[in-house]
DNA sequence: TGTACATCAGTGAACGCGCGTTCACTGATGTAC
DNA sequence: TGTACATCAGTGAACGCGCGTTCACTGATGTAC
C-alpha cells in the first residue's frame, strides 16, 4: 500500500510482484487459499487484470510462491529462535516452540499458504528444499535435547519432532484463530507450553 | 450414485438434499470447501442448476449442512469407541483416539467441512450443540483417566482433551493426507499413538 | 376405489456479471556507442 | 553527455464461458371425500 503513495504516477508499477504476493496474504486471510480470484488480486495491487500474468501463471502459481516466501521466513525464524536459547537444549526447543505459534499468528496469509493451501511440498524443487530446511530445525533441536541420555534411551528425533510439530500446529489451526475450538478457557500459548511441558516429561526430559 | 439408477426416469428426484450432500462430500474432497461452486454440485447430482436452491440457501449453507451431520457421525463414533473400550480407561482412551483418526480416513469429506472448511461454530445452535457433544466424548475420557489420582494431582481435564484433539488433528493435517508432512517414515496411527503415550507417561497415567 | 384438487419438487430459459486469458498496443527504462 | 534503439512491464479492449439467481412452468405425489 506504500508502494502505491511513493509511485503514484508511474506507468510502471515497478514492484509489482511483492505487491501481488502482498495482496495474496491479505487475500488469502479474509478469504481462504482458493476463495479469491486472480482478478482480485491485480486490483487489490491496483492493476489491471491481465498484469499478473507477466509474472504468475495462474493462481496456483501465486499461491505457491507465497508458501514458498513464507517457507522461508519460517525457517530463519525457527533458526534464531533456536540460536537465541542456545545455553539450554531445552530452553532452546522452547523457544523454537514460542517462535512456531508466532510465526502462525503474525503471519496468518503465509500459515495458510504453506499448510493449509493444499500445495503439493514436491510441486517444485526449490519449494521441497526450503521445506526441509525449516523442519531440520525442529529435529536438530529434538537430537540436542536428549544428548545427554544414554544412546539406548533416546527418541527417534524425527519422531519427536513430528509429534512436537503436530501438537504444534493441532493448536494454530483449533485454538490460535479461534475456530473450531471456540471459547478456549486456555490461550494457544498456554496450551502448547503445557502440552509440550507434560510431553517432554513422559519422554524424561524434565524430571518429576 | 444408487439413487440415479433405483429412480431413473422419475420426474422428481426424491432424495436430492441427501445426493446433493454426498456430491459435496466428493467435491470437498476433491477441490476443498471453497473449490467447487453450487452449478457443480447440481450437475453431480444429475439436476438442474437451479433445484439446489430448494434445499440450500447457498453453498455456505449446504457445507453447513455436511458439517453438522459429520459432527453427529463423528459423535457416535467416538461414543461408541469408548463405550467399546471401558473395562479400563485406559483402553477406553486409546480406542477413541483410534476413532479419531479413522473418522478422519474414512470420512475426509466431513472431516474437511468440520474443520477446515472454517465455518463457524457458532453459527447455528445446532452445530453448537453437536460439536459440544463430540468434544465432551474426549473430556469425559480424559477424566476417568485419572480418577485415581490423589485430587490434587488430577490435570484439568478439558486441558488435557485440548492437548490430545490439538495432536489429533495435527497428525491428520501434517501426516495422514501426506501433505506436507511428506513421505513421513512412520503412519499417521504410529504417530498418533505413539505421542499420546508419551504424553500420558509425562501425565504419570502410564507407569515406567 | 375413484376423483378432484393442493402441494411439492423439479425444469429450463433468461438475466446480468465477473472471470480468465489473449493480443496489439504503448509508455518507461536500460544500454551501446 | 546525448541519442537511437531494444526491451520491459504495463494497458485496455475483446472474447467466450460458467455462475448465481429468479421465475413461470409442469409433472408427480399426497389426500379429502
Amino acid at each position: 500500500m506504500n508502494e502505491q503513495l511513493r509511485e503514484k504516477k508511474s506507468y510502471h508499477h515497478g514492484n509489482l510482484k511483492e505487491a501481488l504476493i502482498s495482496a495474496t496474504l491479505d487475500l488469502i486471510q479474509e478469504k481462504g487459499p482458493t476463495g479469491f480470484t486472480m482478478a482480485e488480486a491485480a486490483r487489490s495491487a491496483g492493476v489491471s487484470a491481465a498484469a499478473p500474468y507477466r509474472h504468475f501463471k495462474g493462481r496456483e502459481d501465486l499461491i505457491e510462491e507465497v508458501a514458498l516466501q513464507g517457507y522461508v521466513l519460517f525457517a530463519e525464524k525457527m533458526e534464531s529462535a533456536y540460536a537465541r536459547g542456545k545455553p539450554t537444549p531445552l530452553k532452546a526447543f522452547e523457544a523454537v516452540g514460542h517462535a512456531y505459534l508466532d510465526f502462525a499468528r503474525t503471519n496468518p496469509g503465509h500459515y495458510i499458504a504453506m499448510f493449509e493451501s493444499g500445495v503439493s511440498v514436491s510441486r517444485s524443487p526449490d519449494l521441497n528444499m526450503v521445506v526441509n530446511r525449516a523442519m531440520a530445525v525442529l529435529t536438530q533441536a529434538a537430537e540436542k535435547l536428549f544428548e545427554h541420555l544414554p544412546p539406548n534411551k533416546r527418541p527417534p528425533a524425527t519422531m519427536v519432532s513430528h509429534h512436537v510439530w503436530a501438537m504444534s500446529h493441532g493448536v494454530v489451526e483449533l485454538f490460535m484463530r479461534g475456530q473450531p475450538g471456540g471459547r478456549a478457557p486456555f490461550s494457544a500459548e498456554e496450551l502448547l507450553e503445557s502440552g509440550i511441558g507434560i510431553y517432554l516429561r513422559g519422554l524424561g526430559i524434565i524430571p518429576k
